[in-house]
DNA sequence: CGCCTATGCGTTGAATTTACACAATGTAAA
DNA sequence: TTTACATTGTGTAAATTCAACGCATAGGCG
């Protein structure tokens, strides 16, 4: 071997052994709630987002890193929610690659740290990476079989966020900055897998203080126009930080 | 060095490099709300309950081993809760050892998944490990400064707890068999920090449907003796699956 | 220009939460 | 023994919150 092919850069010097992160990405649209999968190559299984950790960063970066990487986004909100261990987890790992290194890399036991993400839908520009050969929005109630426990770690992911629900406002990052009541209420419906009063909803989400009402309407909508609101970023951080009273 | 050297067990060919779990043990008395920390050799710092994941287990066996190890306990509860990535929480790593396996292995960066664990205080046998020389019981008020990060561990601990109090039931894990009602809201004050109306707590409680009311009251006792209750394991495991309603 | 659908705003009764009142019990002091 | 006192058991009324529903209005469409 020479000088230069001992410096090549390697996943094992550049990365944490056996520990990875793996995203959760939630967007909403007018179809519901979507998430964020790759093709990976050389196989048919559909994989959430994922990725290593450097070895001079932490995990919050590491899967900041993923994100950017995979939507181009820079800010996003991101929650780690679970960690996922089970040895044989990663018993099924079986890859193979004309990079033996990246080979023995990915062959290995990881532990993953679970992160939900919840992103601006029409902001995000997909990007696969280097082991996956697409990388696009799934419909939540189209989502099928997954590789390893990923079908796993999305439904745990989805029950963390409901439970953020319940004190936690969300919305910020799911929606564009205007946005109509019915808009908001299709966003609470669909996260929590259940109709609500529209009376009560606009009520409560008012009285919750986060939301301005703009003097415009939405424009070109059949029947009778609704009011544009947006978030208070201020009130919001606050109701992020202090909690929300009750909850569904 | 000879085969046998060779095969010596050491902590990188044991464990996972660079990943650690660490508990914060709650325990509860009428002093209130208590913490298991360990007096760590060759420095004056306490610290969390912690340790290392085996090549072939998941993070919650190695909590549990840990748990088991420290406390004799067999069957806790335990939550993981968070995990604590940032490099330089490592940083100030300077363990110095005889043991130059163990000193090198000390001395990694470490991402650590925190757990918390509710266990009865007076079933506790403290134990300290190969690298402290104490463990024992501090009463929450009394803590002060911990190794590394552990202070914010266990104030991001604390936080988990109390969240998880507004929908899920605890005290099984921390009140003896049998207790009274007023030691139930003292353990709900003592947690969440705020005092609670006697009258309305009760009702609260019992509307759960988790109590079973004994007819034996407490003996020995100043004043009017209160009555014994218990945990329905059956509907208390239901409530930790379906979540209760309210909160506080 | 009326029809239909969805929005804005409001009302009412039920359910829940909160704040107290009062009797009962058992210890300890008078 | 009696009395005082602290604490528990049970109940109730007011206040607040929640849930279900009514109705007028706006705006596209035939």
């Amino acid at each position: 071997m020479s000088p230069t092919e001992l410096a090549a850069p390697s996943f094992f010097t550049e990365y944490l052994p056996h520990v990875s992160v793996d995203c959760v990405v939630f967007g909403f649209d007018a179809k519901g709630l979507q998430v964020l999968l790759l093709k990976m190559k050389h196989c048919d299984d559909w994989a959430l987002p994922g990725g290593f950790v450097r070895q001079q960063e932490g995990v919050e970066s590491a899967a900041t890193r993923v994100l950017q990487e995979r939507t181009g986004l820079e800010q996003v909100f991101l929650q780690q929610f679970r960690v996922f261990s089970e040895p044989r987890r990663s018993a099924a790992n079986k890859w193979t690659s004309e990079n033996e290194d990246l080979q023995a890399w990915l062959n290995q036991r990881f532990i993953t740290i679970g992160f939900y993400a919840l992103v601006p839908f029409e902001k995000v520009a997909p990007q696969p990476d280097s082991i996956s050969d697409a990388c696009s929005w799934w419909n939540l109630a189209d989502v099928g079989k997954l590789m390893l426990d990923h079908n796993a770690i999305l439904h745990s992911a989805l029950e963390a966020l409901r439970l953020q629900m319940r004190y936690q406002p969300i919305g910020y990052n799911l929606l564009p900055e205007k946005f109509t009541m019915p808009e908001l209420q299709k966003l609470y419906e669909t996260v929590l897998g259940q109709t609500l009063d529209r009376r009560n909803f606009q009520r409560r989400m008012l009285d919750f203080g986060l939301l301005e009402k703009l003097p415009e309407r939405k424009t070109g909508v059949a029947h009778k126009a609704p009011f544009y609101y947006r978030f208070n970023k201020t009130q919001y951080d606050k109701a992020l930080e202090e909690g929300l009273a009750g909850g569904w």
